[in-house]
DNA sequence: ATGAAAGCGCTAACAG
DNA sequence: CTGTTAGCGCTTTCAT
C-alpha cells in the first residue's frame, strides 16, 4: 500500500503545482493579485482555498523583512490604567493587518532596554514607548536596528520619537486651576513614584507651580488603590489637615477618598479630592470623581495608526497632543470661609 | 576609499568567518553549547558579542518551526478584570523565554476563531483561551494545526483542552451561601451578558440553585461600572427592593453600591452587596466589598508554565483548579429580623 | 567535536 | 502577465 499523503501543511509549491502555476504567481496572487490575470488569479485561490494554504509567517519575515507585528512596552497590565489605551491600540493595529505583542517594563529603563531587545530580536517592525525616558542603551538600539518608535502618554514635539500623547503638566495644572478656583489653599500632591517616570514628574511640576496664597506638599505613593489609602493613613498622622488632595492618577485617587471616607471626613465638605485621568468608575463613585480626563483611547488609536503607517508607507507621523478636559463632578466643592 | 562596510545586521555567516568555523558549529554555540568544545565556543562567543550579533527569528522559525510566542484571546482589554492574570502571564511566559501577543474577542466565538487564525498565522505554538465557549471552525482549526491550547478562567477536567481556572459555579455558590448565612432572603443576581460566556453562565447558576425560602432574581447588565449603576436604577424603578445583590464580577458590584449609595441606601445597613473576583479595589472601598477571591494571579502564572512547559516538552498539563475563598468583609450584614 | 551541504517557504529580480 | 532562479539566515543531517 502506496505512502498516504503525509498531509503536512501546504506550501507555495504545492498550491502552484496544484493550480499548474508557477511559484511566483502564487506569490503574486498572495500581495499583489491585482497584476495577475484573473482567470489565473481565480485558479489559484481555488488550489489555494483546497489546500487549506496559509502562508508561513515566517518565511515571509526572512524574505521580506516584514513581520507585521508591533511592539508595545508598558511599565505593568497589572491596573487599568493602560487598559483602554492598548485595548484601542491592539483593535487599531488589527485595521492596519497588524498584531500586538506586549512586554512589561516595571518602570525600569533597563528592563525596558532588554524588553525592547527582545521584542525587536522576534521581528516586531515598530515600539510603542510610553513616555521619553528611556536608557541610552534603548536609544543606541532602536538607532542601530532602524525600528520606528513612537512615545505615548507624553507629549514633546522636539523628542527624538515622535510623541504621541496629553500634556501632563496641564493637566495637573487644569486640575489645579479647579482646586484653586474654588478657594482651596492647603493642597496635598499625591502622586505615584516618579523616578524613572516622566508622565508623573511633569505632573507634579504641573501641580507644584508656585501660586500666590497656595501651599502644595507633595507625597509619594505606590500606585496602587491600596497606596492612595496608605498614604492618607500617613499624612494624617503627621500633618495638619489640608484643604484639599490632588492626585496624579485616579487610582491613588480612589485610594485617598476611600481612606479619608473611611476615616469619617466628608468629601468634598472637610476636603476636596481630585484624580487624573477619568477611568471608567470615576464617573460613578460617590461622590463622583472630580478630574482631568485624559484622552487614552484616542490617543492608543493614534498611536497605533501613526506606527502603522509609518511602517507601512514610511511616513514618519507628527507629535500630536491630545486635549485634556476638566470634569468637574462631585468630590471637589468651593471652601467655605 | 574602499567601500566601507555596509553595517547590516550580522549574520550567522559573519560570526562564523570571523570565528574561524563553520556556521554550523556557530548554530551550535546557540542551541546546543555543551557540546561545542570550550575553547571553539570562546572563541565563538567573542565573535557574536564583537559583531553584536543577534539570531534572526524569523529565519530559525522557518527551520525548526519554533517562534516562541504565545497567544492569549481575552474577550476584552477595556477592563481590569484580566489586567492581573495577563501580567502574571507575561511576565511567567518570559522566565520560558516566550513572549506574549494578545488579541481580543469582544465575546464572539466567530471573532474568537478568526483571531485564532491570525495568530496561527503568525506562527504562535500554543494559545491561551478564556473559558470552553468557542466554536467549532476555532477547534477545527486547532485540531488541524496541532496547536496546543489550554483554557483559563474555568474548569472542567473533561474539556478538550486543558482547563487551568477555578469553579465558577462553586465560587458564585460561596458567595450565595454567605448571603443566606446572613439571613438574606430575597437575592438580585446581577450578571453580565451570558449569551457566549460560560464562565458568567456557571456563576448564574451557582447563584440561582434553589434553596429552601431564598427567592432570586436574574438582571442582565452591561459588563462595566456603569452597567451596574444602570441596572440598580432599573431595579428600583420596576421591582421592590431585594435583601441583598449578588454580583457575578466586582466590577458590576462596584456600580450597584455606587448607585445604591447615590440614591441613600445604606450599604450593608439596608441592602448586602457582594461581588466576584476580588479585584485591587474591593478591600479598600467604603464599605469594603464582600466578595468572593478568584485566582487571577496565580492562575495566569500556572497557565503560562502549563503551556510553555507543553509546548516545549511536549507533557499536556493536568486540568487544575485552584480554589475561590470568601471574603467577608464590610459590604454584607446580617439582616435583623 | 566540527564542517559541508541541503534545504525550510517564501520574495524579488530578471527574463521572456 | 508569468516563469525562472537566486537567495534570505538559520537548522540539521551526514560525514569526517
Amino acid at each position: 500500500m502506496p505512502a498516504n499523503k503525509p498531509k503536512k501543511r501546504a506550501n507555495l509549491r504545492d498550491v502552484a503545482s496544484k493550480a499548474g502555476v508557477s511559484v511566483a504567481t502564487v506569490s503574486r496572487v498572495l500581495n499583489t493579485p491585482d497584476i495577475v490575470q484573473k482567470k489565473t488569479r481565480a485558479r489559484v485561490e481555488h488550489a489555494i482555498a483546497a489546500l487549506n494554504f496559509h502562508p508561513s509567517a515566517a518565511a515571509r519575515a526572512i524574505n521580506s523583512g516584514r513581520t507585521r507585528i508591533i511592539g508595545a512596552l508598558v511599565p505593568t497590565l497589572d491596573n487599568d490604567i493602560f487598559a483602554q489605551t492598548l485595548d484601542a491600540i491592539e483593535q487599531r493595529l488589527r485595521d492596519f493587518g497588524f498584531s500586538l505583542v506586549v512586554a512589561t517594563t516595571a518602570e525600569d529603563p533597563e528592563v525596558e532596554a532588554s524588553r525592547a531587545k527582545e521584542l525587536i530580536d522576534i521581528g516586531v517592525e515598530g515600539l510603542i514607548l510610553s513616555g521619553t525616558s528611556h536608557s541610552s542603551a534603548l536609544v543606541a538600539l532602536l538607532e542601530r536596528t532602524r525600528v520606528q518608535a513612537v512615545a505615548i502618554s507624553y507629549f514633546d514635539p522636539t523628542y527624538r520619537y515622535p510623541t504621541i500623547g496629553y500634556d501632563n503638566l496641564d493637566a495637573a495644572r487644569l486640575a489645579m486651576d479647579h482646586l484653586v478656583g474654588l478657594g482651596h489653599r492647603r493642597i496635598a500632591v499625591i502622586h505615584s513614584p516618579a523616578a524613572h517616570n516622566d508622565r508623573t514628574r511633569a505632573r507634579i511640576h504641573g501641580a507644584t507651580t508656585p501660586r500666590e496664597d497656595v501651599t502644595t506638599a507633595c507625597f509619594e505613593a505606590a500606585l496602587s488603590v491600596a497606596g492612595g489609602c496608605a498614604i492618607v493613613d500617613h499624612i494624617l498622622r503627621e500633618t495638619p489637615l489640608f484643604d484639599a488632595f490632588l492626585c496624579t492618577t485616579d487610582v491613588l485617587a480612589y485610594g485617598v477618598m476611600f481612606e479619608l471616607q473611611r476615616r469619617g471626613f466628608n468629601v468634598p465638605g472637610d476636603v476636596s479630592v481630585m484624580g487624573l485621568h477619568d477611568l471608567p468608575s470615576a464617573r460613578e463613585m460617590v461622590p463622583r470623581l472630580s478630574t482631568v480626563r485624559l484622552p487614552a483611547r484616542q490617543m492608543g488609536r493614534r498611536a497605533a495608526e501613526a506606527l502603522a503607517q509609518w511602517v507601512e508607507d514610511d511616513v514618519k507621523p507628527e507629535p500630536q497632543c491630545f486635549a485634556c478636559a476638566l470634569k468637574d463632578r462631585e468630590s471637589t466643592q468651593a471652601r467655605r470661609r
